[in-house]
DNA sequence: GACCAGGCACATC
DNA sequence: GATGTGCATGGT
């Protein structure tokens, strides 16, 4: 492994060793999944929750239903998560690009199972899934990434913004760093794993959120050890 | 009351 | 291509 990918799984195991293993969207179906990281667009997990709830009480966790409902009482329903309207626009945009040719079940997908491809949507190869996700407007790189790794059991690393601040912080990435350059660091340091890269991500989440904010000092830190830069921060 | 949260599309320059 | 803005609730 190259040495940016040792000093990677250093930070992991660091990071691991504190917070424990996430095991992110546990027990969620992968429609549940799509509809998550839609909603936590620039939101609190807590706030997508409540959404999650009412769509749930309402039984309209289904794509039929999301297909057949107006939007205004879609909005009504994720009102919690915030963006309400534009979200229940994204979310509708989604069904209609999935519902009418793959179906309830997304054409019999279960997360994880490695089939032939074209055998379902989320069956799918990583990047062609990727590429067909990023075609829905309101679903951009990072809302991609979520539904590939988390909903479709792919490996691609989900880059966000506390991703960009911890590596930043490093000096691991530069500040004018895009997204896919970002992406592309972690994806040609670190082996093809998806358990890895589905816990890495829920770890940079978990440091960022305790410790990485904001104009923080980072004291307690769990990456303290390996040099913090807070004067230095990712503009992403 | 300000700031932040598991972004994205669109307008403008 | 880079930068700015609207979208909106709920917790700290």
């Amino acid at each position: 492994m190259s040495s940016t990918g040792e000093t990677l799984m250093e930070f992991y195991r660091a990071m691991r060793s504190r917070f424990g293993h996430q095991a992110w969207w546990p027990g969620q179906t992968p429609l549940e999944i799509c509809i998550g990281a839609i909603l936590t667009q620039n939101t609190a997990w807590t706030n997508v929750e409540k959404a999650l709830a009412n769509l749930q009480a309402a039984e309209a966790m289904s794509l039929h239903r999301l297909h057949e409902m107006p939007a205004p009482q879609l909005a009504s329903l994720i009102r919690p998560a915030g963006y309400f309207n534009i979200k229940a626009k994204r979310l509708k945009n989604f069904v209609a690009a999935v519902y009418p040719r793959w179906g309830e079940n997304l054409g019999g997908i279960v997360k994880g199972r490695q089939v032939a491809q074209g055998d379902g949507f989320l069956d799918r190869d990583g990047a062609t899934l990727r590429e067909e996700l990023l075609a829905i407007n309101g679903i951009g790189r990072e809302t991609a990434d979520s539904i590939v790794l988390y909903a479709a059991g792919r490996c691609t690393f989900v880059v966000d913004a506390y991703t960009c601040r911890v590596l930043g912080r490093h000096r691991l990435i530069a500040p004018e760093d895009d997204y896919e350059s970002v992406k592309d660091l972690l994806e040609s340091n670190l082996p093809d794993d998806v358990e890895l890269f589905n816990d890495f991500h829920a770890q940079f989440v978990m440091v960022g959120k305790t410790f990485c904010r904001p104009r923080s000092r980072c004291e307690g830190c769990p990456l303290e050890g390996f040099g913090h830069d807070v004067e230095e921060t990712c503009n992403l």
